[in-house]
DNA sequence: ACCCAATCTGACCAAACGGTCAATTTCGGA
DNA sequence: TCCGAAATTGACCGTTTGGTCAGATTGGGT
């Protein structure tokens, strides 16, 4: 692994559409490495996951995907990375001045749509948790830890404001998490049960109105109809 | 692997406590095994495991193993079907001839209280999930989609009768599974949450009490208080 | 046109792992 | 007591897999 870092002298405008044949091609590559690393891992765990079967299935030699990552645990953090923060940025709807009704259906409903569109992530994620999280000590400990935090204040701030009855925040958290994410990692148990070939677009709403429907009767909240709702995104 | 099934001749009344020294030798180191096996599944998953670490954990050479099981696979599904058998009992509470507001109470309190007590059980069954369940493809389109048709149906004979607001059975058991499960699977991320070492009593019925106070308040249900629930459990 | 660094890749290697086996020991029945 | 089946185990084997490397190729700067 040489001066992979090293950008060449001539980089144009920030790595934009000019940038030279070579360094498209890398970027190329990396992405369908990347790509295709969070499906197997997805499918096999860390363990079962093989460097062959994620260079085979991104249209490259083996050694082509160790040069580009050099180990397969770099590349699996690599992976993971990407995850996180799209896990993060998913609860920005949770603020002080939004309506508690709306916040929450808004915030289950990008879950469950996360579960629907990119399954593969929240597969690694759920398996990188269930052993353990040896990637993610630090993750846990600080910013999601911290990210609660933050959301328990603003949830007992909407009590205190009379807009909702009392919950443990940690917990919710817990449950909607878990109930969302269901549709992503045990879909293979939800298709059984319902017996689909594939989960449909109609199973994904199904969940997210029943699981925003269990957290606002909860909270003591009126739930927010659709159109309601769509009114309400429209004024603002 | 000779006849480890032909069953000596002198074998006493039913494996009972009289068995030769022999079979008790033998069914304490399968017992022994078989425990290791559910832990070291549950850490590691099927492809992290290793025979090697097993044996070792159960204090037993590795070629003993082979000996008893034969292959990991089949290992691994014994394991697996010890968990099955549990899992499907656990709902029996859920009858048409039940309340509704203690049978779901009892029945989230005993999944949480499976999570406690179990936690290797429910990931080693996370995991066959989350990867697409290869070894349980049957169980799933049959036992368990027949157990979600059974409980359907008590439920929506309980709507009949008024006594909760229409759900949708289906969904409602996967939102339970998932929150209860949780407690298990995830317990790496929900201490790093909470700043524990390790989850305490509270800690799982805090989450027993929010996943109840969400599904009843759902179905529309009002709550059984603690002193309630012991009152109707002492009556029967 | 020419050079050199970046990129690419087939071939290879050592370690880990599942599984086997032959040799030995342990028991239970006669 | 003695025999044979059951059980035990250390040593071993073939395969898989993560990772390396030397040599070939490519492309951009001059």
């Amino acid at each position: 692994m040489t001066g992979r870092n090293t950008r060449s002298s001539n980089v144009p405008t920030l790595l934009g559409p000019a940038a030279s044949r070579r360094e498209r091609r890398r970027l190329d590559s990396e992405a369908r490495i990347l790509t295709a690393a969070e499906q197997v891992f997805a499918e096999a765990g860390f363990s079962g996951a093989t460097t062959a079967v994620i260079a085979a299935k991104a249209r490259l030699p083996k050694a082509n995907v160790h040069y580009y990552f050099g180990t397969k645990e770099r590349l699996y953090r690599r992976v993971l990375k990407r995850i996180l923060d799209a896990w993060l940025a998913s609860g920005d709807g949770i603020r002080a001045d939004a309506e508690p009704a709306s916040a929450f259906s808004d915030y289950i409903a990008a879950k469950v749509e996360a579960s629907r569109r990119q399954p593969f992530a929240s597969k690694v994620f759920a398996n990188e948790i269930l052993h353990g999280a040896p990637q993610l000590t630090d993750y846990l400990a600080e910013q999601v830890r911290r990210w609660v935090e933050d959301k328990a204040k603003v949830i007992d701030h909407w009590v205190a404001r009379g807009l909702m009855r009392p919950v443990d925040a940690p917990h919710l958290f817990f449950v909607i998490w878990s109930a969302t994410q269901t549709y992503a990692d045990f879909d293979c148990q939800i298709r059984a049960v319902l017996k689909r070939e594939r989960l449909r677009p109609e199973d994904y709403s199904a969940g997210a109105a029943l699981i925003t429907r269990m957290v606002l009767s909860a909270c003591g909240i009126a739930e927010v109809t659709a159109s309601r709702a769509a009114k309400r995104a429209r004024r603002r």
